[in-house]
Formats: C-alpha cells, structure tokens, sequence
DNA sequence: CTGAAAGCGCTTACAG
DNA sequence: CTGAAAGCGCTTACAG
C-alpha cells in the first residue's frame, strides 16, 4: 500500500477545481506499482492478462486519464500538431484545414492552428510559439518566409510539411505537397485565348508566395507560345483578398482599357475583379472575362457563378497531414514532393472576347 | 560545476534531429544554478541586477527556448485553449475564430482548434482530446450536446465559455456570449411583414442549436403578434450548410406555393433557399424574398446580394477568449452572460410581397 | 511477469 | 540574493 493516496471523490464538486486522478491513484486502486499500470495502458512489455485486466478496471472506475503532458515530457512527444495558414477566414485554407484536423484526429493528435494575416514576421512569431510548445511536427501553408528565413525554420521544424512552397534543398524527416502552377496557369490563358482574348492581365498574388509566382510563370510561359506580345505592366500584384483585389483590377483596368480579361490569383481576388468591373461600368463576361483559383464552396453562388481552377483542397490538407504523421514516425524518411493538378470549371465570369479590339 | 552539461553545438546539424539546450545548460554557461536561470527568466523572486544580466546573456548566446511542457507539469498551465467549433469551413465560424486566435495569440497562448461536424458524438470526443491536453480552458462554440451531457462538460472543463448556448444554471469559472436571437428574429419577420409578406417559413437549423431554438421562438412571437395563424410545417429542420438548406427550402416550397418569404438559419442555408427557388422556377426577391443571418464575407457577393443579420462575428470570438482568459487569471469569477446584437443589413434578396398570396 | 530507481525539464517552497 | 531538495505525472531501462 505504498501508493496509498487519497484519491479524490468524483461527485459535483461546484467550486474548487478537482484534482485529477493520477497514475499513482489507479496503481493504489488496483494494488500494483505505477510502472505496471503504465504497461496495462500502453500495451507495452509484459503483463499478465489478469493484472491488466485488474488495472483497466481500476481506470475504469477511477476515470482515470493519463496526462499528456506528463507523458509528453517523457516520451517528447506532444500529440500536437502545428498548422499555420496566411488566413483561416479564407475558404482555400479552411478546407485545407478541415482535411488535416481529420487525419490528425482520427490518429489522435490535436491541431495548434495559427494564423500569419500573410505577415512574415507573425509567421516567425508563430513558428516559435509553435516550438515553444513542443509540436510534434509542423504543416506550414503558403510560407511568406524569405529562402534563408524558411530555411532557418526548415532545419529547427523537423518533421515539417509545407503546403504550396517547395524546399529548395530537400532534406529528411521534411515533405511538400503542392499543386501544378504553372501548368494550370498555362491552361487557363489557352482557354481564354481561345475564346479571343489576347489583351490578359494577372491580378493579385505578391511575389512572396511560391504559388503566385508559379501562375505568373505559367502565364508568361502561354502568352510567349501565344505570341503574344508581354506587357509585364499586365501582371499586377495585390494581397489575395476581395478587397485588394478589387483595388488592382480597378487599377490595372483605368489604366489599360483593352483588357479583355482578367486571371485572378485566387476567388477572393476574382470577386474584387468583379466588383471592380461593375463599378467601372464593364459587364462580366460580356466586356471581361474572370477566372479565379481554388473554387472555394461560394464560386458556384456568386454573381455571377465564378470561372474557376478548381483545387483540392481538402486532399492537400489530408495529404500533408499525413505525410507529416508518416515523418514523424520514420524521421528518416525523404519522401518525394507531391504535386496535385487543378481543374478548370467553367461557370459564367468567362466568354468571348468582345469585338473591339484595340 | 556542478551543473556543467555538454552544451550540443548549434551549427546545422543536417540529419539527426538536435536536442533542445536545457535549463542547465544555461545554469552551466553562466556559472549558476538552476533555480536562478528560472528566476532571471521569469522575473520572480530576488535576483540581484548582476546576475540577471549574466543569465539573460547565456540566454541569448544559447538559444534558449524554456521547455513549456515541463514547465506547464509543474505549473499546471499549459498555455494553450481549446476552440471548439462545429464547422470552420463555415465563414462564420472562420471569423469567429479569427477573432479568439488573436486574443489569444496576443496573451501568449496557443489554440488547439477542433471541428465538431455539427456532430455531438464527435464534439464529446474532441472535447476530451482537449482534456487529455490539458488545455487551460475552452471555448466552445455552438455546442450540440444535450443538457445532461454539457453539463457533465462543464463541471470537467472549468474555466470554460460558450458561444451561441447559455448555460443553464451559472457557476463560477464559466461563462458565456450569444446574440440576440428572439429579438433579432423577431425584428426581420416585423421587416418581412413591413413588405406585405404574410407567409414566411423558417428554414433550417436543428433544433439541438440554442440560436436555432431562439431564432424560432423570435420568429413565434412575431407572428403572433402580427396575427398570422401559426402553421408548425412552416418551420422546418435542416443541417446548416447549403445543400441541406436547399433540400430543406424546396420541400416546403413545393408543399406550400403560398410561401412568399423564407427565413433561413444562416447565409449557407439562405443560398440553398435562393438555389432552390431558382430550380422551381421562382425569381428572388420577385416571387420570394430570403434572408440570412451572419452577413458573411460573401454574402453582399452572392447572386442576388443577400438580405442578412449581420453578426458581430471577430467579436464574438475575441469577447470569448477575452472572458475565457479573464477566468483563468480568476477562476472564482462567475461572469454575466454576453449578449451581442445583431443588425438587419438589406440587400437584394428582399422585396415586396407578390400579389397572388393565397 | 512485476517493482525500485532514475529521469524528462522545469518550478516551488525552504534554508542559508 | 542564491542554492540544495523535492516534486509535477509519467515512462524507460534495469533487476529480480
């Protein structure tokens, strides 16, 4: 009876906080040591089935649930996960978000999540409060994080995923899973060449993020095959929501009128493209065609419905999460980056060019 | 020396995951014990000018990061909340959350989020993930649980706030914000009267939502004090996102062509409402008028812009983790209930009554 | 198969 | 003002 402590009664105790019961509870309950009510949880090293089963019983009745902090001490393992994403209140992200809580979930491990507002140095402030609480791992989204901060980060981060940013080096116990920028980009200015336009303009993206970059490149790359002539005053940069959107397209229009069309970097930055046409008197798709990126849940809603380069976003969210379970759990492993395609949904924000021309 | 460590060096250690420098490390660097580094760090305790600078240095020159989970063993904070939600990819939520992320980042605390899926089984099943973490509180949202089995997470979850339920007898360490629902329900039935409209449905929400229970109880007393016979079938049980709305929106509308206005739960319920008018061949706000409630990011976007109670969203969950952190600083605090109003925002999906009412 | 010992990295009284 | 001791609640070798 060495582990003979009080053990805490499990009424309504309006008031006080109650104490939770501890392994050493459990272990006085079922008459064994600590170590041996360990085993019975853990399944791991020998027991004898009767002890065990005496134990569970005593956990049962006790409600006892071990702490995850204690452990974690231990073990260096924290059963958490740190997410970080530029902006949950964008529905790219949540989706994302939403397929790595179910994976990390049904493997037991909760989700820190975090948000950077696309500031860099929230970023920083935010991977360290991320390693200050000892993740077990990391998915960082869309890093704004200049090369040599990201690889700072990148060597303190192991195991790390990053979602929409390749490493420049790959290293162990380190993965990514991206989409095809470029490719998609390409697609997308043949479709709208196709339907006549040849006066396209890229709106929103900043140079920071390896995604924007990407499209622009794919742009490029399809305006040179189209012959073409560039126009890199065509390629204008904003932060990706609706309302800098808005304000880049109003620009990019009043200032070239021949534009027949308009690439968003994604459906938020589309919606401003839209909203700047009808407030510019431009009909859409009559006088602009838009296409957006991701097709979030509200593309189909919006007016009007949204042209769009659908992504899998719950798939990028799951796949990360998983590749970083599978990490932690080899940290040896160097998996190869993934890489998902886009579709191209046509809705209304797109038709032929209008005749003039200039 | 006696606590002179091997000090890991802090170059780039490519392969092998380093290990953390410790307390001791520092104690060691710095020609002091232990308890002292603690001391200089956490700003407790007598400490001479001197010698404080001369841990802060070795703090510095080491990197040192203290180890939150052995300190949180011993403190018994974690420094992290629990967020519960139903739904993050639903803007509302989204917003919400922003709103508490921020608060709390700003405190120093980390966030572990959670997604219910409107599903009580897995809200108790996340709750208890949270309890096994240790969080130092929670927010939750939305809850579906029932009485009884809240108030088993209550008494286990204190310090502890809801959003959108209230509890139903008070108790310290616990508190709660929700909007005006009766009210705010009421307002937009009067304002759908003001149109001539005499047969309005209420769609969706479930009845195990408290905003649901109140929003009907709104919309009740508004029509009995305008003297429109009650009719239960007009108020009908849905899911609250889109697809479940629209299904939900056109069962009624074929069953009862007299309907003229449909108030829905939520923006997501109120575009199904609109798709689903739309598929009966019906023209908003012409033959129906519809109205949301959150005002999400998207709904002044939608096709036509949506008529809306506009919520105070990033407030509603900054006033959570606000109260929430307020009860862990006191845990004797017993808090009156939040209620923030809400405010009729009228776009275009509202108009007069058609004239052919039954 | 089971227990005594040590330790994870901190902080909290308690001495001096 | 500073250090030796104890302990937070677990798990990991190590004996037996």
């Amino acid at each position: 009876m060495q582990y003979n402590r009080a053990v805490n009664d499990h009424g309504n105790d309006h008031g006080s906080r109650q104490r939770a019961v501890t392994i050493a509870d459990v272990a006085a309950r079922a008459g064994v040591s600590r170590q041996t009510v360990s085993r019975a949880i853990n399944g791991r090293g020998e027991i004898s089935q009767e002890t065990r089963q005496r134990v569970l019983a005593a956990v049962r009745e006790l409600g006892y649930r071990p702490n995850s902090i204690a452990r974690g001490l231990k073990t260096r393992r924290t059963l958490t996960i740190g997410l970080v994403v530029p902006d949950i209140a964008n529905p790219f992200f949540a989706e994302v978000a939403r397929g790595g809580f179910e994976v990390a979930h049904s493997e037991g491990y909760g989700v820190l999540l975090c948000n950077t507002d696309e500031d860099p140095a929230q970023e920083a402030v935010v991977l360290q409060m991320l390693a200050d609480h000892r993740v077990d791992g990391v998915v960082l989204c869309s890093s704004r994080l200049n090369e040599s901060a990201l690889q700072r980060v990148v060597e303190s981060h192991r195991p790390l995923v990053m979602v929409n940013r390749t490493p420049s080096q790959p290293l162990s116990g380190q993965g990514s899973v991206g989409v095809a920028d470029r490719k998609d980009a390409r697609r997308v200015v043949h479709y709208l060449h196709e339907l006549g336009h040849r006066a396209i303009a890229l709106v929103g993206g900043t140079g920071s993020s390896q995604s924007s970059r990407g499209r622009r490149e794919g742009y490029a790359l399809a305006m040179a095959e189209l012959g073409l002539p560039p126009e890199p005053a065509w390629v204008v940069d904003s932060l990706p929501n609706v309302e800098a959107g808005r304000r880049a397209a109003a620009t990019v229009l009043a200032q070239y009128p021949a534009i027949t069309a308009l690439l968003a970097f994604n459906d938020l930055v589309a919606v401003g493209c839209v909203q700047a046409c009808h407030a510019a008197g431009m009909r859409v798709p009559a006088d602009v065609s838009v296409v957006g990126w991701d097709d979030i849940l509200f593309a189909p809603y919006l007016s009007p419905p949204l042209t769009t380069v659908r992504l899998p976003k719950h798939e990028i969210g799951a796949r990360a999460m998983s590749l970083l379970l599978a990490l932690i759990r080899d940290p040896g492993l160097q998996p190869e980056p993934i890489e998902l395609d886009g579709e191209l949904i046509i809705r209304a924000t797109t038709g032929p060019a209008p005749e003039h021309n200039s």
